[in-house]
DNA sequence: TTTATATTGACAGTTGACTCTCATTTGGCG
DNA sequence: CGCCAAATGAGAGTCAACTGTCAATATAAA
């Protein structure tokens, strides 16, 4: 009872190489999609790499496509946004926000998140997955807005403005990603996203 | 040399037929899917619909994925932008567009648009075809907003304002499918891409 | 009508994702 | 140590997309 399966369990031995495993496998799956293309990957190949057999594959992952895993930031942005004000402005929320906790999250995986992100823009049997996710995304968003305006989340208006704020969150990380992450990704936003606020003044 | 393949070549019965084939294997194909799903429909099954063998489908079309035919309409609107004043506000010359000439072919195929659409929302499988074409949409009109500010076309602000203005589309154009298209999608684009002027307002 | 050519169907075969079963190994624990 | 349950591998099997070949048929042209 004192312990669940929370971080601060000890962890045996079997746990502990269920999840080396299933890192391993994945981790040569990102390496194989980066360098073959999505598509051009069997699920063998990725077997034999991370070494476990193909039956082994499909125990950790239900599909190869599931290999791709979903997106943690989009959902840590969503509630980071929530402990903001309710009266500042929204897209300065996201600045703030990006700038701090979720900012520090990207840092950390940059590497990784690189990988993963020109994968799911290079190939185009990827994108569904990430379209899927970016969907989920734009709900999140619009659930946080719909809360600190009041409104209803299901409202045209609010869902317009979420997938606009995300739609330039892509660009710019499709940005950061072709200039291979040289650039400061928060930098980035803090930059771009005011053209929202400011009504694109074209 | 008098006849070219121009459309005011009579069209031998040869030709006619193939065209009718192939337009037969397509609208089986829309249907079936419409049904059952893009994954749950088998060559196959669509090949018996449009009476013909499977080997002719794949004659016809190089793959399954190939019948789902690409989008016409955001060229088109590209094009008819290209026609508005310069001065113009952005936005405003988009909706303007699409109450003119885009506006009419959009309510001319308003049935095949609804049913496509719906399958490229509904299915995992499709979207990966409509992202790339929306990216392509998106490289559109981030030219022609270019050419009108005299900005490049590669500028991040440029892109961002893009993205922006074809989320804002395609969160309408899903809404509007939700509804079985019962609203007038021109309607829609006038009451809510001015959203994006006003700088969200949130 | 006869001949050349394009279109088609039947059919066999390949490939890769995914499922199932069963025997073997391996970590957890008394 | 020794038992149990979990994890793994081997292998056979399914299913559907897609390829290639060949013979039959339909159209166009002479």
């Amino acid at each position: 009872m004192t312990t669940h399966e929370t971080s601060a369990a000890p962890l045996g031995l079997r746990e502990r190489k269920k999840r080396k495993t299933r890192e391993r496998i994945r981790h040569e799956a990102y390496r194989l999609f980066a360098a073959h293309g999505y598509e051009a990957t069997t699920v063998d190949q990725i077997a034999d790499a991370a070494e476990v057999s193909p039956s082994t594959f499909f125990r950790y992952f239900p599909s190869k496509e599931d290999v791709v895993l979903q997106d943690e930031y989009d959902p840590a942005l969503a509630e980071a946004l929530r402990a903001r004000p309710a009266d500042e402005p929204f897209v300065d929320a996201v600045i703030a926000t990006l700038k701090g906790p979720v900012g520090a999250m990207l840092q950390r995986d940059r590497e990784e998140l690189l990988l993963r992100t020109r994968i799911s823009f290079t190939d185009p049997a990827m994108r569904a997955r990430h379209v899927a996710e970016q969907q989920r995304s734009e709900n999140e968003i619009a659930a946080v807005l719909a809360e600190r305006t009041g409104r209803d989340p299901a409202d045209l208006e609010i869902k317009c403005a979420a997938a606009a704020v995300i739609a330039v969150f892509t660009t710019l990380v499709r940005h950061w990603v072709e200039g291979d992450g040289r650039e400061d990704l928060a930098e980035l936003y803090e930059r771009h996203l005011p053209l929202l606020s400011r009504g694109l003044g074209f």
